[in-house]
Order: C-alpha cells, then structure tokens, then sequence
RNA sequence: GGGCCCGUAGCUCAAUUGGAUAGAGCAACAGCCUUCUAAGCUGUAGGUUACGCGUUCGAUUCGCGUCGGGCCUACCA
C-alpha cells in the first residue's frame, strides 16, 4: 500500500515541479479520524519551495488518481497533512493473507541470511544468575528471535571467563565453608562471596569426600566444582524462560591460540600501544578517548579490554558480519574502548552494536534492595520465576524500554499475579480457542469458505487494521532492537479483540456471518500466537 | 569534577523516533454475567510532560542551562 501511493505521489509531484529530492514518507495517524496512512510531503516541500502547505496539498490532492477499491478517500487536515482512508475491502483482503501465511505471517527476509552473532548474559559463574542479569537475558533472547523472524542467521552466545581473581575468591570461599563443616574455626573474608549457595557446594564436597579435601588447593577441586555446578545452575535457569546460548566462549581460548598477544603485537606495530610504568598502554586517545588505557597491568595480567578486543577480532574472524552485544549499564564504559581497539586493527566497528539496558531495582516491602553477587544480598532469577512464571517475567521484562530504570515491586508481582498483563494477552488467544472449540463441536466448518464484506462493524474493521500490522511492527521492532513496543501491540491487538467479543455474537444463527467472524478470530489468534513466539511466552490453548 | 542513562497521572510505564486532542495497567469510584471464557467490557476521576530559554508550520521528543535520581569514572570484570 505504501508504495502504490508513494508511486503515485511522485508522479504527481513530479507534474507539480517540486525537486525530486523530496520523497514521500507515511505514518500511521495516531488517531482514527485521520485515517490510516499520513504523508506531511506538502509540509516539507512547501518549506523548500516556499509556498503554503495548505494550498500545495489542494494541488497534489487534485492531481492524484487513486484506485477507488482500495482507497476510499483522501483529505487535507491540520497543517497540511494529507490523509487517506482506506475501503473496508482492502483490509478484509488482507486478513486472506495473514490466514494464508498462517505461522509464517510477519515473517520478512531483510536480514537477507546476514550471519549475525547476539552475545548476552555472560557472567561469569561465580553465582546463580540474579534479576538484574534476567532482563539483560531475556531482551537478547528476544532480540536473536526477532531478527531470526526477519531474515537474520542468527547465533546466541556467552561469553564467560572461569579464571582471574574472582573465581580464585570463589574457590577459597568454598575452601572455607568446607573447613568450617569439618569444625575448624575459620575467619571467612568480608570481601568474600557470602551466599548459601557456596555452603551447599561445600556440604557436597564433604559429602563426596570427607574431611579428605583438607590440604588441597583452593584453585583445585574447590574451584573448579564451583564453577561446574555454578554453570549447570546458570543454564538450568536459561532454560526456565526460554534462553538457550549456541555457543559458550571461554575468555581463556583467546590466551591459549596466542590471539591476546598478537592484539598488543599489532598495536605496537601500528605504533597504538606503548610502555609506560611497567604497563603496556593503548592509545585510545588517537580514537577520541578521553585518556590511553592500560591494557597489560605492571604484574604483567592484561585488563579486561585486552581480551575483550581480541574476543571481537575472533567474531570477525569467525565470519559474523553483524555483531550485538547486549550490556547492562554498569558496562557503558567499558566497550568504546574496545570499538575502539578494533577500529585501530582495521576492523569495521561500525558492525557492533552494543544496546544498553538500564539497572532493574527490586523494590521489596517498600524499600530498595542493593544487589551484590559477592553479598548475596540479591533476589535470584530463579526465585522470581518460582514467584511469577515464565511468562511472566519473560513479559514483564520485555513490556518496557531498555532505556528507563526498571523498577520491579516484588510484593506487587507476587499479589497481583493474576492480575499481570501477560494474563490480559494470552486470555484473549485463550478466548478465541474456546470458541473455536464451540464453533467446531456445533459443526461449523472452520475452514470452509467465507464472505468477509460482512465484516463491515466498526469493532470488526479497527481490529483488522490492527492485525494489518503486524508485519511493519515486527519489523521496525527488528531494526530499532526495541521488543517492548511488540509488546504493547500485542496489548492493542487483545484489547481490540475483547471489545469485539463484547459487542458481537461469534457463532450464531446466520451460518456465512458465523464462518467470516470465525476467519477474523483464526487471524486474529494467527497474530497473537506469531508475536507471543517473538516474546518467548505461550500461548494457551486454555485458561 | 567529567562521561552515559533517566525525570510524563497517586504508583509502574507508553507515546509510531519531530506530528494533529500525551495514552495503558495498577490503585479509587460507578455500572455490565438465564447467550461463545467476567483473567473480560463500559463509564468517572486523575497532567503546566521536573523547571527556564531556544530551534520551526509543530517539541514529551532536538540544542543550551538549572534542579533531582541511577550507573560509570581502576594497572576490578
């Protein structure tokens, strides 16, 4: 539709004399009565030409010859907008379609099979995976879902490191509560991780081995059944809401292939790195950093932008063309330093892109709970999705933009879970299947043919119209790594779908008004079923 | 001190990326089940979009400044 009318605009623009650099572009009017496609071309060419918006909309409009099947009217309003309504027909011949494509409608192939690697979540195992890291999970979960539903060949990766200072802590930590369950008095750090959960890797351990463990290395057994079960505990909760990683990158191949020295040796050749105090700096100022970083500490243990660059050099390497990294705010910093590095390498930094989500707060009994792995004082992904579900907390996190600091009322989500939005969705789908049933046990065809100009009720066509849009929304959502608006389409779409149900009878007396509102609730169940895939939640045959 | 993010209804958040009358859900109040799922629907109330200037046909959105909150600002990741 946009570029039948974006044809015929031209054309009469063209005609009009208006310079060929202004091209027609379309919205959907947020409001009903403006009809449902927009262009503010006469605004924008009026300011180039110098003339009044109004009265070059009166010329474009009469110069335009518009298909009468598909377009019912055209008007000027506002400023200068020109509206266009479309006829009833056009959108009931375009719930043909969306029945037809069935588990494929909305589907579009503009990633055009573009190897994509969407790297997130990445803790390290040094503690179950917290709420925090769930919203980081299960937006780059939806992220790889959307662009695989739009022609992305796509690889979900984590990215973790078991050796370094923490995971040493990590071990010692377990050395101790071990010694401790053998009876000796110990002193167990501050600084040291704090939870349960280290107890019970220790209880184990004792279990298995008795106090034979006593003169072993915390780095030995003690840290790597730390890390073993630490890991199986992190997967299994992934798994709980639907995240499934393709590949898990070990920060320590990137040592062991010799790829973190060859980064410092390229460096030096590029004259980008230099000694200074022992350390070995990159000059990051030559990219526009603030300061050079160090990038091989005077111990000689490089920083984490080392590996890090060598990491991304590895993905190129590894033929991805386009690369997401989903980060969670406390690391803004931390990745123009590595763009950076690859910029300098020769690489196409350009082909990164690092989407940022902000903090997500719990709020419990009224006050604000800090979260610290190392004091265990954090609320698991695991206990929230014993709490809320699955869907749930899939919806919850994806119902809202990256950007805006989440605050997440732990006493509200467990006491209104029935009252969760989620619910609102998924009864809809639940709904329409019911009737299906009914229709179906009263022997209605459900496939047999129907009229849909008798789709012709105002409920009828606003739900259609909604449901025409499906494909753009799952689009723009792609390109733009922005699910929640998904999410609040799909809102629109059960909402829509309720007032119908309220205001119209589904299965009634007249059989061929049965069998077209029978096709609009399959269309409708159609894309809801298609978006709930994109969002990783159910849905429900029955509620 | 500097950098990034944010400030919208009592609360949690949207707003088609600069569009026309700023919208939902909770919470509050008043209605709707002898007919397909009331986890639903209808209505009422709730706003100087933190504040001030600017850019233009038009600003919640862009720029500058002020105030307030979060994160970063390591030879930690």
């Amino acid at each position: 539709m946009k570029q039948y009318l974006k044809a015929q605009l031209l054309g009469t623009l063209k005609s009009l004399g208006v310079p060929e650099n202004i091209v027609p572009s379309f919205e959907k009017p947020r409001i009903a009565a403006h009809g449902d496609l927009t262009t503010n071309v006469a605004m924008v060419a009026a300011k180039q030409i110098r003339t009044n918006p109004r009265q070059l909309a009166q010329k474009i409009l009469e110069g335009l010859k518009l298909d009468g099947t598909l377009i019912d009217k055209a008007e000027i309003a506002g400023p200068g907008f020109i509206n266009f309504h479309f006829t009833d027909k056009y959108y009931q011949a375009q719930l043909e379609v969306i029945i037809r494509g069935g588990k494929q409608f909305g589907k579009a192939d503009i990633g055009k099979r573009l190897k994509t690697q969407v790297e997130f979540v990445s803790a390290n195992p040094t503690g179950p995976l917290t709420v925090g890291h769930g919203r980081g999970a299960v937006y780059g979960d939806t992220i790889a879902r959307l662009l695989e539903w739009t022609g992305y060949d796509v690889t979900r990766e984590y990215y973790f490191n078991n050796a370094g200072r923490q995971m040493r802590i990590l071990g010692d930590s377990v050395r101790l509560r071990y010694l401790e369950l053998l009876g000796e008095k110990i002193e167990f750090p501050e600084d040291y991780y704090q939870g349960e959960y280290i107890k019970d890797i220790a209880q184990y351990l004792k279990d298995q081995h008795g106090n034979g463990l006593q003169n072993e290395p915390a780095e030995g057994i003690f840290k790597r059944q730390a890390e073993q079960e630490i890991f199986d505990d992190i997967k299994n909760t992934l798994e709980r809401i639907g995240v499934k990683h393709d590949v898990f990158f070990n920060e320590n191949t990137l040592y062991e292939t010799g790829q973190v020295k060859e980064v410092i040796e390229e460096l030096r050749k590029k004259d980008l790195a230099y000694d200074q105090d022992g350390a070995v700096w990159f000059k990051a100022t030559a990219f526009g950093g603030e300061k050079d970083k160090v990038i091989v500490k005077a111990t000689g243990e490089p920083t984490y932008r080392l590996p890090d660059i060598a990491y991304h050099i590895d993905k190129f390497k590894r033929g991805f063309d386009f690369i997401i990294d989903v980060l969670g705010a406390d690391h803004v910093a931390t990745y123009p330093d590595v763009l950076a590095g690859l910029q300098a390498l020769g690489y196409d930094s350009s082909k990164v892109k690092v989407p940022i989500h902000q903090f997500v707060t719990i709020i419990q009994e009224g006050e604000v709970v800090k979260m610290s792995t190392r004091k265990a004082n954090f609320i698991t992904l695991d206990e929230l999705i014993d709490e809320a579900g699955s869907d749930v907390v899939r919806y919850f996190f994806l119902m809202r933009g990256i950007g805006s600091h989440l605050n997440f009322d732990l006493k509200l989500a467990k006491e209104q879970s029935e009252e969760n939005p989620v619910y609102y969705l998924q009864y809809a789908h639940a709904r329409i299947a019911s009737i299906i049933r009914l229709a179906e046990s009263k022997g209605v065809d459900v496939n047999k043919s129907y009229d849909l100009s008798l789709l012709n009720q105002t409920e009828e066509i606003s739900l259609m119209k909604l449901l025409s849009q499906f494909p753009d929304m799952v689009e723009s959502c792609a390109v733009t790594y922005e699910p929640h608006r998904l999410a609040e389409y799909l809102h629109d779409i059960a909402g829509s779908y309720h007032k119908f149900y309220h205001e119209h009878r589904v299965v009634g007396e007249d059989l061929n008004l049965t069998a077209a509102r029978i096709a609009l609730c399959l269309a409708t169940k159609t894309v809801l079923a298609n978006g709930f895939a994109i969002l990783g939640i159910n849905a429900p045959e029955k509620m």
